[in-house]
DNA sequence: CAGCGACGTTAATGACCGTTAACTCGCTCC
DNA sequence: GGAGCGAGTTAACGGTCATTAACGTCGCTG
């Protein structure tokens, strides 16, 4: 019962700020003493808990890829019921995909960014969870759109995480909308554009 | 006339090359080695052309702004004439960035990963570059949408932009659209986005 | 043909960085 | 109360890498 608490384990205060400055950084940008010093200890410290800086990113990619599979299976699972099921669970899966842009925002930064850096087994590991999750939405999406082909709602599905994945990269400047009217915005704009796809466009 | 001839000189070779690679292992994640190696010269003959590793993505992501932006200012100057000027100067924006997005996908990636790689003056250039292609942007938006207002607007572009860079990131596997039609299917998807963007949900 | 400037080459330098070694300290549990 | 262990510490090693130095080689020009 200890990892979920409130209070972080060291383990779990080294990963959230390894992910904060990795995604600040780049992996390569930054070096073990100060993923040390962002939690009072001093660089060989970290070796301690983890086996070295690559298994920090890999835990941290893994641990992304699958909260976000299993966070969507299990909506898909509580979906099953209701007639208009199909659209329910698409705004399930938009809202908690959502949630995690907006409230992981270091993780999603690394999500695409850090990918290569990892071992082959760990590479292909975070690449069979990540495909899992698209195949989930890409089912969900045919069952609202079952005009829509499948290349074309993988694409789609590709398309709307990069639009839902945007938050990240405009943190600084001006006026923006705050975190409720932002994810209500976003929610809107993935089904427009799902909607705008299932549109066959023949022309 | 050199620089614009289909014969690439020697500058504009390791400018490409080192795109290519940046993008794909990440600015640090390469050395100045296999920049070379990539145009058939070795390591430090590259200083003959650039003043480091650093100016070379500094070349990079300056250019990358300015022809986005400047290809945006010339659709917008184009867009002169005619009643229904608003809605076709957004299409020609979007079609303008997904044939960008399409045809440059190292630089599209270069573009939101490496920023924080610069150096400040540099990195305040490109920003401001890029916060002028977004204004412009904005503008067209809320001139198709009035109802827009103006944050909301904003944040949509950004999201939009998240949509149209989203190819970079699906090279590798399964059946997906060709070029063409993925260019469609994105120029909808975009155009969906803003309408549902516009469509004010104040439920 | 002297010479110079553009373009490369290899070798050396110096910094940085991930990782390991060796050691210390304080707590818990027989 | 001391054996053992979890959690740190500092110092050292080894490798990588950007950058510079020193040197060579064309090809053009006067």
């Amino acid at each position: 019962m200890s990892t979920t608490s409130a209070a972080l384990t060291r383990r779990e205060q080294i990963l959230k700020e390894a992910a904060r400055l990795f995604a600040e950084r780049g992996f390569h940008g930054v070096g073990v003493d100060e993923i040390g010093a962002a939690v009072g200890i001093s660089g060989p410290g970290l070796y301690r808990h983890f086996a070295g800086k690559d298994a920090m990113l890999a835990e941290l990619l893994v641990g992304i890829s699958g909260r976000l599979l299993t966070g969507g299976k299990r909506r898909a699972a509580e979906a099953r019921s209701g007639g208009d099921a199909a659209e329910a669970l698409l705004d399930s899966l938009i809202e908690g995909h959502i949630d995690f842009a907006l409230d992981d925002r270091p993780l999603i930064t690394l999500h695409d960014r850090e990918l290569d850096r990892l071992r082959d087994s760990d590479r292909k590991l975070v690449r069979q969870l990540q495909r899992q999750y698209v195949e989930l939405w890409v089912e969900v999406v045919r069952d609202v759109y079952p005009a829509m082909v499948e290349p074309e709602a993988r694409a789609t599905v590709h398309a709307v995480f990069g639009l839902l994945n945007s938050t990240p990269h405009l943190s600084r400047p001006g006026p923006l909308p705050g975190r409720n009217a932002m994810a209500r915005l976003l929610h809107r704009l993935a089904r427009g554009a799902f909607a705008a796809a299932a549109s066959n466009g023949a022309a």
